[in-house]
DNA sequence: ATCTAAAATTAGCCTTGACTAATTTTAAAT
DNA sequence: ATTTAAAATTAGTCAAGGCTAATTTTAGAT
C-alpha cells in the first residue's frame, strides 16, 4: 500500500510525538531513529504534509494526522503481531525477532495479518512486552516505571524491555531480565550507580543505565489495578 | 539482498529460459510476464549484465548466468515453500496464495526459509503441484505432459497446474482438477475442440485452451517411474 | 539587543526503475 | 536484393528516497 519508508517514518513520529506532552517530533529526531540525515527528513516531511498523513510547523516540528496515526498503528500491529508469531510459532530467539519483524510489517496483506493473528489466539502483548494495537487501531495505554526509578525496597514485575537491540537483549536473557519476571529492588548506589536486586534466587547488580530502559509494574499494581495503590498514599 | 525488482527479472528470465532448448529469453517476453515496457527490460538487462547476472546478447536474447540461476532458484525455491506454508499452516485457500508469495518471496531472512522448510518437514512441491528447488539449488527436473496433448483413451494424474491466474484456480477448484486427482481421457473433439473427461464419477467437457495448462502423468509412469512404458513401447 | 551554535531547510546531485518517443537492428516476405 | 514490420535499443523524462553543501531560522548566552 505505503512504501516502506513512508510507513517507518510514521512510525518514527508515532513513537517520537507520544513519548511525550506536547507531541510533536523533531527532525534531528527523526533522523537519528531512521538513521538517515536531517536532510531526508526535512523532505520527507513535506510529501508526508502532501499526502495527508502529518502537520508540519516549519522548525516546530510534526504530528501525525489521524490518518498517518492509523497508518503508523497499522505498522506497529503487524510488527509486534509478526514478532509475536516468530517467536511462538517458528521458534525464532528473542534477538532475532526485531530485524525480521522490522521488514515484513510492510509487506504481509491484511489476510496474513488475520490469519496469524488467529493463530496466535488475538495476542495483546509482543514478546518484549509490547502492548499490540487492536486491529480498530486502539493502542491499550500503559503506565510503566523504569527500573531504574523504583523506590527501595520495592518489588516489581518486568513489563517491557526494547526491542530493537539484539545485543542487548541478549544480555537480559543471559541475566534473566524478562517480561513477567519478578524481582526486588534492595538497593540503589548513589551518584548514578547501579541496583541490587533479587533475582529468583539470587542477587545481581544491574547497572543504572540499563535499569532505565526496563520498564516494571508494582507487584500491587498487578494484583490490583493500582486502585489499591491510590487509596493507600 | 537484491531488490524485488531484480530478483523477479531473474526468476522471469529462468522460466522463459528453461522453457525450452537454447535457453534464451527475448526482451518482449520478458517484458509480458512481468507487465512493463520492452524499454524498462532493455535497460535492466543492462544492469543485470554488469552485475554478473546475465549474458546478454544485444538484439538476441539473454541467459543467466550461473550467479543470476542462482539467486532466480532461490527466489522461487522461497515463493514456493511461502505458498506451502500459507496453504498448509496458515489456511489459505489456494486462490490466496501466489500474489502473498510473489511480494514475501522477496523479504524473508535465510532464516525464515530455514523456519518454514523445516515446519513443513521439508517438502517437495507446493500446492500447485510445482517442484521447490532445494536449498542447494537444484530443481527437479520433471517431465509432464499437457493434458490436451495425452492419446484417448488415456488414464493420467493431475501433476501441475498453473499458480498465477486467481480466476482460474477457481475454476479448477469448481470442477475438481487439483493436483493428484486421476482423471480418464475419453475423447477429443477435433479442431481444437473440448475434452471429455471422466473425474471421479462424472464426466466433464474441458476447453482445450484450459487442458494446455494442466500438466499430467500418465497412470504407469506413476507406478514404475516410466520404465516399463519404455519396455513396452 | 546581539551573537552564536544547533537545528532545520533548501538546493542540487545520485541511483533505481518505471515511462514515452525516436531510432536501429533483425528477419521474413517479396 | 529490397522492402517492411516486429523487436530491440537509445534518448530523455519522472518520482521516490537517499546524500552533501549551503543557507536560514531559532533559541540560548552574553
Ligand atoms: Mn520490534
Ligand atoms: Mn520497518
Ligand atoms: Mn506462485
Ligand atoms: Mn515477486
Amino acid at each position: 500500500m505505503y512504501t516502506e519508508s513512508v510507513e517507518n517514518y510514521l512510525k518514527a513520529i508515532y513513537k517520537l510525538s507520544s513519548r511525550q506532552g506536547g507531541g510533536y517530533a523533531s527532525t534531528k529526531a527523526i533522523a537519528e531513529v531512521l538513521e538517515v540525515r536531517s536532510a531526508s527528513v526535512s523532505k520527507m516531511l513535506q510529501r508526508l504534509e502532501k499526502m495527508g498523513m502529518v502537520h508540519h510547523r516549519s522548525y516546530q516540528g510534526v504530528q501525525l494526522t489521524s490518518q498517518g496515526r492509523r497508518i503508523a498503528l497499522r505498522t506497529i500491529r503487524r510488527h509486534r503481531l509478526l514478532e509475536t508469531y516468530l517467536y511462538e510459532v517458528l521458534g525464532y530467539s528473542w534477538e532475532q525477532l526485531h530485524s525480521e519483524a522490522e521488514l515484513l510489517e510492510h509487506y504481509i496483506s491484511d489476510l496474513f495479518e488475520a490469519k496469524i493473528d488467529e493463530a496466535l489466539g488475538f495476542p495483546t502483548h509482543d514478546p518484549h512486552g509490547d502492548p499490540i494495537p487492536s486491529k480498530e487501531g486502539k493502542m491499550p495505554d500503559i503506565q510503566h516505571i523504569a527500573l531504574a526509578n523504583v523506590e527501595v525496597p520495592g518489588e516489581v514485575v518486568i513489563a517491557r524491555v526494547p526491542d530493537s537491540s539484539a545485543q542487548f537483549l541478549c544480555y537480559l536473557k543471559e541475566v534473566g531480565l524478562l517480561p513477567k519476571v519478578s524481582l526486588k529492588v534492595l538497593r540503589k548506589e548513589p551518584f548514578n550507580g547501579p541496583l541490587l536486586v533479587v533475582l529468583g534466587d539470587r542477587e545481581q547488580v544491574i547497572g543504572r543505565e540499563v535499569a532505565g530502559k526496563i520498564w516494571v509494574k508494582k507487584k500491587r499494581d498487578l494484583i490490583d489495578g493500582g486502585r489499591i495503590d491510590e487509596e493507600n498514599s
